[in-house]
DNA sequence: GCCGTTTTCGGCCCGACTGTTTTCAGTCG
């Protein structure tokens, strides 16, 4: 049975295509709504779908429904497919790049007849762009970049589809008599924020057999290949994530996993000390920590297996203790309903309080923000009551703090005046707007931000949006230095479309001593789960419990609060 | 296409920036 996130892709299409066919901008938001209505859902559609309760989901009516109603009786939606035979689906990879949408990509389409990546490359190249009218030569050398950083980038999936898909597959894969153990491998187990492919190891008595039965429940074909130590399928889906299948015997699941798991520079590494002390890289250990052993080393941590420096720190003993989820007990960036949240203050600090937090801090958005309906200083004050009033409700179990995401604008400033923001328990400063200024002015920006003694974190640093859109261009060593002399902490924001900053610059930020914030940026109750994508990043990162202010027990945390914003003054 | 203490039609988050204009459309968040 497909599930909600696959509903909602097939309401994202036809938006897009919809869109590029120039229909009711109305109608379009629908469709989009109903979508990231999908997204949200908390439970699966297929149940309400049973129960003909579609139309209870906001944003889904009548047509709607009924849509779904066939996609799940048959698997195909002909309105879908009248669409794509009517706009061609190949557009919609031209709508990605920067400064191009729905709209001049129809008019590339309708006046040009381009359709595809080549042909707008071949067009911008001769000079045929300008002829268009809003399009210039400017346009078309920004468009021959944005062509080539398109092709540039590493192609792959979210690490936030990744994971639950696997964890999805181990579950079916576990259940079966053939199968002993199944775990997952690759840059997935490693923590990486994009990866190409989901790599999961199986141990079996006969790996042949367990990779057979994996196919048969997974519903899929592939050709098995049998080398003298493991057996291997690659499943390669229409459109999804390819998924390598590794089967090796119990007795030697310890170096099949160290081998699955990689990287490469990490694996070459090994080799090279294997062969240094004189043993055989291959050889067969029930467990990794048995394998790490017998090159006299400790078990090294996935997420640190890249090929930097890990290994010297393990043989002189100096491997970070790594934060692990658990340690989180506080989220301090949250937006509610007051805002763009999807839910009230109250559901949110309960989802909160459901996941083991003790501090909430919501974080709406400030007043310049108006797509996201940013408060103002009056709406800030008596968000404040509201606050006061859940707290109440709420008891001890949790402390609520008022923060707000803070813009800064254009000129580095921010959004509220001092006293406004002297009256906040936190203050995160983040970048919205603007993203694309020169690399000189709006590193300048977030060196205002930084150095104001109000601001505590900087919320995701970069402004980065994968898969497509790189963060902006900062001087990250004068941000770093800034952010270290003034102590501001920066965010490592754990939604799966930003990590940021990336696992990269938390190993620069240690480095200097910055503090680190792992925040959710949640917009609803099941965005706290995020929080887990941002642990992986900061344990890339090499950061232990210490480094991260979320760790910190609510009295230590409130008075690195007050102090940090008391400084300075 | 959805929705309704503005209720079955007529609305439906906004504002800055950019490159192209000569008063603005399209993109982006």
């Amino acid at each position: 049975m497909p599930d909600n996130q696959t509903l909602a892709a097939l309401f994202k299409r036809i938006a897009l295509l919809l869109e590029l066919k120039g229909e009711n901008p109305y109608k379009i938001r629908a469709y989009r709504r109903a979508a990231e209505a999908l997204t949200e859902l908390d439970v699966p559609a297929t149940v309400l779908w049973e129960e003909q309760r579609l139309t209870e989901i906001p944003g889904v009516g009548d047509a709607i429904a009924k849509k779904i109603d066939e996609y799940l009786r048959t698997g195909h939606l002909t309105f879908l497919e009248r669409l794509e035979a009517e706009v061609p689906p190949s557009l919609i990879e031209l709508t990605q790049l920067p400064g191009l949408g729905p709209k001049k990509v129809r008019r590339l389409w309708q006046e040009l007849g381009i359709t595809n990546l080549d042909a707008l490359e071949k067009a911008a190249q001769e000079g045929r762009l300008r002829a268009l009218s809003g399009f210039g030569p400017k346009s078309e050398a920004r468009i021959l970049e944005a062509i080539h950083a398109h092709r540039a980038r590493p192609q792959g999936f979210l690490l936030g589809q990744a994971y639950p898909t696997a964890l999805h597959l181990l579950e079916i894969l576990r259940a079966l008599p053939e199968i002993a153990q199944a775990e997952m491998a690759g840059s997935v187990r490693r923590g990486k924020a994009m990866v190409h492919d989901l790599e999961l190891l199986l141990a079996a008595a006969s790996p042949t057999e367990a990779l057979q039965a994996a196919l048969n429940a997974l519903h899929a074909e592939a050709e098995i290949v049998v080398h003298p130590d493991y057996a291997e399928a690659e499943i390669q889906p229409p459109e999804g994530l390819p998924i390598h299948l590794i089967a090796a015997q119990p007795a030697r699941w310890g170096t099949a996993w160290v081998f699955s798991t990689g990287s490469k520079t990490h694996l070459n590494a090994l080799r090279d000390l294997a062969t240094a002390q004189g043993h055989n890289p291959e050889a067969p250990f029930p467990t990794e920590t048995a394998y790490y052993a017998a090159l006299g080393l400790p078990w090294i941590p996935p997420e640190l297996r890249e090929g930097q420096g890990e290994i010297e720190a393990a043989q002189t003993k100096r491997l970070p203790n790594l934060i692990t989820a658990n340690a989180i007990q506080a989220e301090l960036h949250s937006h509610s309903t007051w805002s763009d949240g999807r839910a009230s203050i109250r559901e949110m600090a309960e989802a909160a309080l459901a996941r083991g937090l003790r501090v909430l801090a919501i974080t709406d958005h400030s007043q310049s923000l108006g797509v996201a309906h940013g408060l103002t200083p009056e709406r800030l004050r008596a968000q404040k009551e509201e606050i006061r009033a859940v707290q109440a409700a709420l008891g001890n179990q949790i402390l609520l703090l008022q923060g707000a995401e803070v813009e800064i604008l254009a000129d580095g400033s921010l959004d509220y005046p001092d006293d406004v923001l002297a009256e906040l328990d936190v203050v995160v400063a983040s970048l919205h707007t603007s993203l694309r200024q020169p690399r000189e002015r709006i590193t300048e920006r977030l060196l205002r931000a930084i150095r104001n003694p109000f601001v505590h974190i900087i919320g995701h640093p970069s402004g980065r949006l994968l898969p497509h859109r790189a963060g902006a261009d900062l001087d990250w060593e004068a941000v770093l230095t800034a952010a270290a002399a003034s102590g501001v902490a920066l965010e490592i924001n754990a939604h799966p479309r930003r990590l940021d900053l990336d696992d990269e610059h938390v190993r620069q930020a240690i480095d200097r001593g910055i503090p680190l914030a792992i925040n959710t940026d949640a917009h609803t109750p099941t965005d706290f789960d995020n929080r887990f994508y941002g642990v992986l990043t900061a344990r890339r990162g090499w950061a232990t419990a210490d480094h991260v202010i979320n760790t910190r027990e609510p009295k230590r945390l409130l008075a690195w609060l007050k102090q940090k914003s008391t400084k300075n003054h």
